[in-house]
DNA sequence: AAAAATAGATTACAGGTGTAGTCTTGAATT
DNA sequence: AATTCAAGACTACACCTGTAATCTATTTTT
């Protein structure tokens, strides 16, 4: 697996929002929460490329980005490694844990039991 | 929250295991999966210190451990993040995507079902 | 055409991390 | 008593990370 840090992550995360982009783009979309300066994030995006998490095709001076992996591919992975890390493998210790600090409201249930239900559905 | 890299989580987990320890008890309960050096471990344990996750008495010329936070606790931490990192805080993503990718078994489903029935009296 | 802006490439640099090795000191052994 | 062992302290060192600044080669702009 890829090993993004954080920062990495999220400027990924960013062209995911809709790709392929220019840097200047992913720079305008993440101007509003995080307060990196340019060169940051030009740093990381040639991080990822060099990490294989990005490519790019020349567009005369600029480069247009393209993720090399969809989003939820990325997520089900880091999923699978924290919950192993974590929990042994198990997803349900981890929404106990939620449960019983409170943390879960009842639309949290309700998706859930969707989750649940179409999984049962997917069975028969 | 405290901080631990993937390293020194292990040993503090070594460490929940069963506690107070010394470092050689520690050291013992790695020496399976691990093929950490004993000086390696004992790093993590200095570091664990200076980071404030560990407390030490001292029996002689020896350490003897203790966490200074409950697994529950740590993991509950660690999770609400990994969650709002990627998912926006939401939980039933991260389930769903893992039964899209067909990660769930019955077992898991069972354990689901009760961590919902149980968060459903409890609000009654 | 000269100057300024801009794209990416390269360099920087402190703090964290994995992974030990060496140093110091007191305890155990011969 | 002298030597060896073992506990923790301190040091090491390369790679990763966050966070840019500088360099180089165009494009724009004046």
């Amino acid at each position: 697996m890829i090993e993004l840090s954080k920062a990495e992550f999220e400027v990924l995360d960013a062209l995911w929002i809709n790709y392929p982009a220019t840097a200047s783009q992913i720079i305008e979309r993440l101007s509003g929460d995080k307060q990196w300066h340019e060169k940051t994030i030009k740093t990381l995006l040639s991080r990822l490329v060099k990490k294989g998490a990005l490519t790019f095709e020349k567009d005369g001076r600029q480069y247009i980005y393209t993720p090399c992996m969809e989003r939820a591919d990325y997520t089900l992975k880091e999923s699978q490694n924290f919950i192993e890390r974590f929990f042994s493998g198990r997803i349900a210790p981890l929404v106990s844990g939620f449960a019983k600090s409170e943390q879960l409201s009842q639309q949290d249930i309700n998706e859930l039991k969707k989750v649940i239900d179409d999984w049962e559905k997917n069975q028969k």
